[in-house]
DNA sequence: GCAAAAGTGTTTGCCATACACCCATGT
DNA sequence: ACATGGGTGTATGGCAAACACTTTTGC
């Protein structure tokens, strides 16, 4: 038990970068910081762990108290744990970040915290390290989307090709044929036609779409080519 | 500041999963634990982080203290936070993942822990979730090696097609034709052939390759088909 | 009629895979 | 002579990308 004595102990937090979906953009819930110094600066939503939870707890907490939200997708990105990174004291902060439907969060909640949605290639100064966050969190979610239908966390339960073809070009910010993407999408078989169209985005009206239930988003095919 | 006050701090510890290469299996160094209980089980080798030191700079020191080497290529896979992980206390562990030439490791440093090389396809039973940090390592030691020629961090220096194949075919538990393997790899344009010939595995001979000078391993094609 | 998205079909070129084939040499 | 790995070349199938084309409907 020697081994366990008079180790420092460290202070943990968790940093969410919470993702949403909104007018063919992808966006970044983020905050005003809340005490000096950089009070005003924007932050990542945070908190630290607490003696009865893990990390992986922590970020759900955060999450819930932030917009409402519970069972949400979540991911741990990376573990930030250089000396200086928080000028305050030392915090070793473990991130996560997290796919959200954003006209279901709690409005009034988000806006309570003073919190607004930037589109991700137009991001405001943030503060400490919470721009290597984002960018890191960016990676991985391009780097999922490629085997895995992750995305549709970002949008309705039911969604046009449209749709889900202008979410990955927010993803990937670049385009993608609408011909071949239908094509390569359907030919996964985890989609569901429904007999129902959106009339308001086109003159034809496009069919809805939905994931199949009990089906896995992580599919053996490649989405996009890397 | 009152953010930070009345926190609760905690123990974190970083653990390695250390990977060699040799006699053509993928091997991992494990340590026989050496305090009770379950002593004498076999454990990634690990130690606490320090006052001043980061995460990164722990699982270098600990890769120093037990093998003797540094400059080793190093990667953090994930944090391990659930509140039972540990029996004795709550410890939170950053996991990293090393990739060692077996060869160049101080052999008597190693032994004085009482730590073997064992083959990743037939590990002796690990405490605590050393087993999932395991596999979540290879996991990203295959993805990685998908674009990258990571691998030769467990060759030596100069190496044969034949070696790198035969380490592939370790990593990723299938075998490669070896004209196309070869082919695809020259393809890459990152190795040069020396002018030397590995005489010891092969009647005609076979030349040695190795890593162009000031070249990065990450590559932007794809190695391995996923 | 025109524009614009929906939806389907066709063509092309690249690339992974399979495999044939000769070379060099130790036994 | 033969087995074995070294090394190069070729044929093939599958798939991504480009793009042509028809349908539908609001304006």
């Amino acid at each position: 038990m020697s081994f366990y004595l008079n180790q420092t102990k460290f202070l943990v937090s968790v940093d969410c970068v919470i993702f949403g979906y909104e007018e063919e953009q992808l966006k970044l819930l983020l905050y005003p910081r809340a005490f000096e110094p950089v009070k005003g600066s924007w932050s990542l939503m945070g908190g630290f762990v607490k003696e009865l939870e893990s990390a992986d707890e922590a970020a759900n907490r955060v999450l819930m108290e932030t917009t409402g939200l519970s069972n949400i997708f979540l991911e741990q990105v990376s573990t930030f744990s250089e000396l200086s990174r928080d000028p305050f004291e030392r915090v070793i902060s473990v991130v996560y970040f997290a796919l959200i439907r954003i006209n279901q969060s709690d409005e009034e909640l988000v806006k309570s915290h003073g919190a607004k949605w930037w589109p991700v290639n137009n991001l405001p100064k943030l503060i400490f390290d919470h721009r290597e966050m984002v960018e890191k969190s960016m990676n991985i979610l391009q780097q999922k989307a490629v085997s895995s239908l992750i995305g549709i966390e970002l949008l309705q339960e039911k969604f046009t090709f449209m749709q889900l073809r202008k979410l990955y070009e927010a993803i990937y910010q670049r385009e993608f044929d609408p011909g071949n993407f239908r094509k390569k999408i359907l030919s996964l078989g985890v989609l569901e036609r429904l007999n129902q169209k959106n009339s308001t985005e086109s003159k034809k009206g496009a069919y809805y779409y939905r994931l199949k239930p009990n089906v896995r988003i992580e599919v053996l095919d490649r989405i996009v080519k890397i």
